[in-house]
DNA sequence: ATGCCGGATAATATCCGA
C-alpha cells in the first residue's frame, strides 16, 4: 500500500499539479490538508477519473481536510468527539478505513504565538486528538494519522533553532503534546529526504527559503506499529515543491506491505 | 538551476500562514 499526506495550501490553487501528482506517484490513499475549498466545491470529478473516491471536510475560506482513496473508502468520520473549537469546530480533522488501514487526515491548529489564544486552542486540540486515538487504538485495526501537525518533534527539524527561541512549534509543551501521542503507541515515520540531512516537509515561499533548504519537518505519519511493522520506505517528494505554483509543503510518501484486500481495489 | 510569497475573500486591502 501506498499511503502519502500533503497540505496543497488550496485544492482549487493545486489542482493541475495535484491531478499530475497523482497520476505520476499512484498513492493508494492520499491525506490533505488545507484544501481551503467551500464545502461542496471539493474537485471531486476530476480526482474521480483518476480512481480516487474523497471524503472531505470543509470549512470555506481556511483549514479544510480530505481523505483520496482508490482502495475503499468507509466508515468516514468528520471531526472527532470531544474536539476543540475556535470557539465552534473547525474542518481540521477527517478520517476513514481505507483496505483495513484506519487513516486520519489532521491539521492542526497553528498557534500563531505563544501569548495568542490560538496556543492554547492548540494545546487543547492535541490533548483532545489523544483521547479520540486512544479509543481508535482500542479497536486493534491499524492506525495512521497524518498531516500537517505543526510542530517540530526535534531541534534538528528546523534549519535553525536559534531563530524559533520565543516562537510556537518548538516549544516544550507542543513537543510534549507529541510525546503524549507517541505514548500511545503511535511511532514517528521518518522519512527520507530526497536531499540534504533534514527531512523538512515545509519552506516558507518567501526570501528562497526552498533554495536554501531551510525547511521545517512539520507534516508527520504518526502510526501505530501494526502499520510501521510493514513500512518499507518513506520520502518526501521535494520535487513537488519546485516549479511553477508550488504548495509551500511536500508530500510525504509511505510504502508498506500492508495487504490489500481484494475487492473494491480499481486498476 | 529549485531561484527569492501566495492563498483566501467581505477584494483594489486585509487576514492568514510557521
Amino acid at each position: 500500500m501506498r499511503l502519502a499526506t500533503w497540505n496543497v495550501n488550496s485544492v482549487k490553487a493545486r489542482l493541475p499539479r495535484l491531478l499530475d501528482w497523482l497520476a505520476a506517484t499512484r498513492p493508494d490513499v492520499l491525506c490533505l490538508q488545507e484544501t481551503k475549498c467551500p464545502d461542496g466545491a471539493f474537485p471531486v470529478a476530476e480526482v474521480g477519473e483518476l480512481g480516487y473516491s474523497v471524503a472531505s471536510h470543509s470549512d470555506g475560506r481556511w483549514n479544510g481536510v480530505a481523505v483520496l482513496s482508490r482502495i475503499g473508502l468507509t466508515d468516514v468520520m468528520v471531526g472527532f468527539p470531544g474536539e476543540p473549537g475556535f470557539p465552534e469546530p473547525e474542518a481540521r480533522a477527517i478520517s476513514a478505513t481505507c483496505a483495513g488501514l484506519r487513516v486520519w487526515s489532521v491539521y492542526v491548529p497553528n498557534g500563531r504565538s505563544l501569548d495568542s489564544p490560538h496556543y492554547e486552542y492548540k494545546l487543547a486540540w492535541l490533548a483532545a486528538l489523544r483521547e479520540a486515538l486512544r479509543d481508535q487504538l482500542r479497536s486493534g485495526m491499524p492506525l495512521a494519522v497524518c498531516g500537517d501537525f505543526n510542530v517540530a518533534p526535534t531541534d534538528a527539524d528546523v534549519w535553525d533553532p536559534t531563530l524559533f527561541i520565543g516562537s510556537t512549534h518548538v516549544t516544550e509543551l507542543e513537543r510534549q503534546a507529541l510525546a503524549d501521542l507517541r505514548a500511545l503507541g503511535l511511532l514517528d515515520v521518518i522519512p527520507r529526504p530526497m536531499k540534504g540531512p533534514h527531512p523538512f516537509t515545509y519552506w516558507d515561499y518567501r526570501a528562497g527559503m526552498f533554495h536554501q533548504n531551510k525547511g521545517m519537518r512539520i507534516d508527520l505519519v504518526y502510526a501505530s506499529s501494526s502499520f510501521t511493522d510493514a513500512v518499507q520506505s518513506a520520502y518526501v517528494d521535494r520535487e513537488a515543491r519546485k516549479g511553477k505554483g508550488p504548495s509551500d509543503h511536500a508530500p510525504i510518501v509511505v510504502d508498506a506491505e500492508l495487504a490489500v484486500p481484494v475487492g473494491p481495489r480499481e486498476a
